[in-house]
RNA sequence: GGAGAGGUGGCAGAGCGGUUGAAUGCACUGGUCUUGAAAACCAGCAAGGGUUAAUAGCCCUUCCAGGGUUCGAAUCCCUGCCUCUCCGCCA
């Protein structure tokens, strides 16, 4: 959520940052409601306390033993003239508030203007593609010449995009999951956390899922419902709502481990072969909660610890900062780490790091005292992938693999393998 | 699933219709005292919002949440959520 005061301030300005990532503000519209707001809330305040002044005078004769109904009389209409006034005002700040949760944050100063994926811009890359003297397979084709990955088994159970792991490729996946953990908690600091995979509404709310992006979501049929979280940012991030925290209990950084959720609804079409689209996928992810003056230092560190797995992995990828139009709705600023896919011949999406900046701690009321001042403020969150698990995997499988179908093992992922080195046929 | 108890400030814990945003204790901050520290004593110490040039005043809201009664609710009524204890069941 924006700061409400720099609306009001500097509406044009606001607006203008807004439309680089492709929102669209109707400054007349908010306006107007905005003055609205101001003259309903000063008339509500002005008769409620009218009102507490009236009852302490009624309280302070009634204690004297004087006669109170002189006084009962002069307030007789202020209850109605109060609850009038009180439900219009209600209605006009809803709608105020629905609009905040409705808008995306401001881009960061230094990300890249842009309308789409297209003017993103490339800042490394690291590692050699593999080269290979034969087509090189995709992770689909090596799945099923070793039986070990099964899209239709597991569209029996739970229909389109979702994928049944076996044998040393169900092993290899919970070892990568097992392996990034440890990286992060033994050497970058991290604290393992487990959390709920359902949460509440408002708990989606706190991160920006909701209330806009609600078809992205699976909700279960309770009342009110509860929704499986799409990553663990949700209930990791929300950690942090209606905190004060001491000044030196920050930064906090916290990894988790999670299955994610996720519709796909309005990605017909895309991805459809293999697991690289799933409505099911397990990720490790990395949050930070720091004060606002640390953030962007906790963004490069987030994104070093993240590019660190693959690094250690040995697998190729590059390093791009998303432009204005290309962000998602919570972040102030993103990394994304894009994987070398040799069966794909592409570059593809396997990490995103994003600084929130205030935006998710207003929404969810996570602050930190000033030591200086006393003051509460907000925090800032991060949040980043360190790494999607199952993108892992098929990095893993399409850059190892060799000429007779068979697949290395990364060597730091053996010992989480038993000393496994080879997928043999 | 059955039975009971309860949700008040950072914590503990009073208040049970009237100048109560809330006693008291602890913790915390500043001061006095002390060579220093402790103790003792004095003072301060919730959050959010509105108005405003203002981090000055003034005002509003908040005692789990949402409704209701009343001139007035932390206090009374209803609903929901959560926590704890005992029994049953269970990974």
């Amino acid at each position: 959520m924006l700061d409400p005061l720099i609306l009001r301030n500097d509406l044009d300005a606001t607006a203008a940052a807004l439309k680089t990532r492709g929102y669209t503000l109707d400054t007349a519209v908010y306006e107007a409601l905005e003055a609205r707001r101001k003259a309903l809330q000063m008339g509500v305040e002005s008769l409620q306390s009218e009102r507490n002044s009236s009852a302490k005078a009624i309280g302070r004769a009634k204690a004297q033993g004087e006669d109170i109904q002189p006084l009962l009389d002069s307030v007789a209409q202020l209850g109605t003239k109060l609850a009038a006034a009180e439900s219009e005002f209600r209605v006009v700040r809803e709608q105020q508030a629905a609009w905040l949760l409705d808008m995306p944050n401001l881009a960061s100063t230094d990300v890249p203007a842009g309308s789409d994926e297209a003017d993103n811009v490339e800042l490394r890359s690291w590692g050699e593609k593999p080269h290979f003297d034969y087509p090189p397979r995709d992770h689909v084709e090596l799945g099923e010449l070793h039986q070990m990955m099964d899209a239709e088994a597991a569209a029996k159970l739970a229909g389109a995009r979702f994928t049944l792991l076996k044998a040393s490729m169900a092993r290899m996946h919970r070892a990568l999951a097992q392996f990034m953990l440890d990286v992060h908690t033994q050497e970058h600091g991290y604290t393992e956390v487990y959390v709920p995979y359902l949460v509440k509404g408002e708990t989606m709310q706190g991160t920006g899922q909701l209330p806009k992006f609600a078809d992205d979501a699976f909700a279960t049929n309770d009342e009110p419902p509860r929704y499986l979280v799409p990553t663990a940012e949700v209930p990791v991030t929300n950690l942090a709502a209606n905190t004060i925290f001491a000044a030196d209990e920050l930064p906090i950084k916290y990894v988790a481990q999670t299955p994610c959720f996720r519709r796909e609804a309005g990605s017909a079409g895309q991805d459809t072969r293999g697991m690289i689209r799933q409505h099911q996928f397990e990720k490790v992810e990395l949050v930070h909660i720091v004060r606002a003056e640390d953030s962007v230092a906790a963004h490069e560190e987030l994104i070093g610890n993240a590019e660190r797995i693959l690094q250690l992995l040995e697998l190729p990828y590059r390093t791009i900062v998303l432009c204005s139009g290309d962000m998602g709705f919570s972040a102030s600023k993103t990394y994304d780490i894009e994987v070398w896919l040799p069966g794909q011949d592409a570059y593809r999406e396997i990490s995103s790091c994003s600084n929130c900046s205030d935006f998710q701690a207003r929404r969810m009321k996570a602050r930190v005292r000033n030591a200086d001042t006393g003051k509460p403020e907000l925090v800032h969150t991060l949040n980043g992938s360190g790494l999607a698990v199952g993108r892992t995997l098929i990095a893993v499988l399409e850059n190892y693999q060799q000429q007779d179908g068979s697949i290395r093992i990364p060597e730091v992922l053996q010992p989480y393998m038993g000393g496994l080195e080879i997928i043999d046929l």
